[in-house]
DNA sequence: CAGTTTGTTCAATATAAAATGAAAACAAAA
DNA sequence: TTTTGTTTTCATTTTATATTGAACAAACTG
């Protein structure tokens, strides 16, 4: 931006970007995600054009550092892809604007591999338990039956939420 | 404890509770609460008889301050209830073994709030972009409807998946 | 009621996580 | 191959969060 004299129509885009960006910064802290994660979606999803990581870190005022790393997890989960500009050899960045993008990849990348540790864990207490002296700690015992029941709940819920998402 | 040695028993009892504690810790922090929420609850799911503030603090190392805070929001959530034991006047407290109420408590006391932000500052945007000028602007105004679909979707996701806990 | 026990709060401290930016790695152009 | 522009990595710094413990408050006791 050249000027810093902003007229009514600028303002009025930039105090929408804002509230959009501020709006995915929210939802990243909900799902434990940084706060620039949640500004580069924010900013991409406010911006019809793609931007360069350039752009990302000068409209953002963020590191270089931040919007690599960002952009990079954006990507693992599906979140933003990269799209070829001609005559320009810089990487451009757009939102997938399918907010299923966002949460699927979320869940298949955080949720699930917590899901897969909780599962071999059980697993071991399992061992544990059976070595424990036979008559007493029989609750532990059907405490931990009912954990099993709800692992096994859990790992089979996250397809059904993915599905819910694909509808 | 009188004698620090311990028979193995006692060992493999201790090792079962370790195991269990640390599986709450892990998945407290999944879902963004301290270390010390996950060692409460879990010491409380792995014994069978109530235990008092006091025994928390020093089975798990905690300062008085981590267990009085830790234990009042699992109370909040439901996760935790405290019992009575005649004669004694300290709060004996027990997990709620049911783990809906877990995941239900937190669903409620920390999701809906959440959401519910979602929805007015929706609302807010939507005055923002209604006042942008007409003409340009489609894409993120089209974006912004898909955006409002999800947060009403998202609302009407949590009660599915409280049912699903109940069930 | 004074003394004691139990529970909570909150300012200070310790710990953990995120952001930075300089340097390394990489990739296209010359 | 060398140069140049771009992106990634990672040790350091900054910021945010969790934990502590002393001071306080509340509830019981004799």
């Amino acid at each position: 931006m050249v000027s810093v004299v902003k007229n009514a129509d600028e303002q009025a885009v930039a105090q929408t970007e804002k509230a959009v960006i501020e709006l995915f910064v929210r939802l990243a802290q909900a799902i434990g995600m940084q706060r620039t994660v949640g500004e580069i979606y924010g900013l991409l999803y406010a911006t019809e054009r793609p931007l360069t990581m350039d752009e990302l870190t000068q409209r953002l005022r963020i590191s270089k550092g931040s919007a690599s790393q960002g952009l990079k997890l954006l990507r693992s989960f599906g979140a933003v892809r990269s799209e070829y500009v001609e005559g320009d050899r810089r990487d451009h960045y757009m939102a997938e604007v399918e907010v299923r993008h966002l949460l699927g990849g979320f869940l298949r990348e955080r949720m699930q591999p917590h899901l897969a540790w909780g599962a071999t864990r059980l697993n071991e207490i399992d061992q544990l338990v059976a070595a424990l002296p036979g008559d007493n700690h029989t609750v532990l015992k059907q405490r931990l039956v009912r954990l099993k029941r709800w692992r096994t709940r859990g790992q089979r819920l996250l397809p059904m939420i993915l599905k819910l998402l694909r509808a």
